[in-house]
DNA sequence: CATAGATCCTGTATGC
DNA sequence: TGCATACAGGATCTAT
């Protein structure tokens, strides 16, 4: 599963069913999953087995599980599950006796007979290890692998005014750098898309020559778009993006422009149009947003450097 | 250093 | 029907 909306719902089912349960057996199923975890299957499995879940966190598009210390279940130690699900990771809880998943890649039981955790990635670009939680300078604890992702825009200790300036010093068209996840965390291609159509900005307009106010827009249409797709349980076209329970969102419906190409503008009743972008693509409206004249963003020229 | 492109996979949809 | 190609909610590595 993809973007913050839909990450976060997989977070709040991870929460209420696998918080303050201890972890009796892990077993991998495919090593590409621990990729990650430098160490090994076999490492990974022995750091996680004997100890408690304290949580469910996430940063982004990143979830982490914090592991209590063996026989202290109120303490947190120094280490956490983290997870990526990449383009289609799964985290589903399910009784034990629910048949295997043809990707099933990772499966966790617990202590007690309460269901287990499994995470099910048919495209296996997602995910997991066990990693150091470390100080993030602000009183709270990320994980190592996730110290480079810049905080998400939900996040209360996102920073406005320097997302702004980042974005304005980057020579790159702006979807870009919406995609960017150190500059800020959580958005993928659809709410990139989504949020540029609200903000009538066509993604290949140069960000260093945005104005403060154009991207201070530009954030409030992301977090708007991004908060309206999880009061609605996230984006899911297909069953590969569902909550740890199996069921889709349905913020498909409300999309403007992501995927609908050929479809009128809901705003102008243009055209949707859709161009290669990145190896995949980018949905916009041309009358609504209109493409920067020229080209791509101009590098400095060579004496400045 | 910062940026753009290729790459890792498996599955589905579409066209010839 | 069979086969080829395009495309998919992402991050990372490499080349420039």
């Amino acid at each position: 599963m993809p973007e913050l909306p839909e990450v976060e719902v997989v977070r709040r089912g991870l929460d209420t069913w696998v918080r303050s349960r201890t972890i009796r057996d892990v077993e991998v199923l495919h090593s590409r999953a621990v990729r990650r975890h430098e160490a090994g299957s076999t490492d990974f499995s022995a750091r996680i087995v004997g100890r408690t879940v304290a949580g469910a966190s996430r940063r982004g598009k990143y979830l982490w599980l914090p592991l209590t210390e063996p026989g202290k279940a109120d303490h947190v130690a120094g280490s956490a599950i983290v997870g990526h699900l990449g383009m289609s990771g799964q985290l589903l809880i399910e009784p034990e006796e629910a048949p295997d998943e043809r990707h099933l890649r990772v499966r966790f039981r617990f202590d007690d007979a309460g269901p287990e955790l499994r995470f099910v990635d048919q495209r296996t670009f997602g995910g997991l290890a066990v990693a150091d939680l470390l100080d993030d300078g602000a009183g709270g604890l990320v994980p190592s692998p996730v110290a480079h992702i810049a905080r998400d825009p939900l996040d209360p200790g996102f920073e406005d005014a320097v997302f702004v300036s980042r974005v304005r010093a980057k020579d790159s068209g702006i979807k870009r750098v919406l995609l960017d996840q150190t500059v800020a965390s959580g958005v993928g291609n659809i709410y990139a898309d989504e949020a540029l159509w609200r903000a009538r900005i066509h993604g290949e307009r140069p960000s260093s020559r945005l104005t403060s106010p154009q991207v201070n827009e530009l954030l409030a249409h992301v977090r708007d778009v991004m908060e309206a797709a999880l009061a609605q349980g996230g984006t899911s076209f297909d069953a590969l993006y569902v909550n740890v329970n199996g069921q889709s969102g349905y913020f498909d419906r409300s999309l403007a422009a992501y995927g609908q190409e050929g479809l009128p503008c809901p705003r102008c009743g243009t055209p949707i149009r859709r161009v290669a972008f990145m190896n995949r693509s980018s949905y916009f409206c041309p009358q609504c947003q209109r493409p920067p004249r020229g080209r791509a963003p101009q590098g400095r020229p060579a004496a400045e450097r």
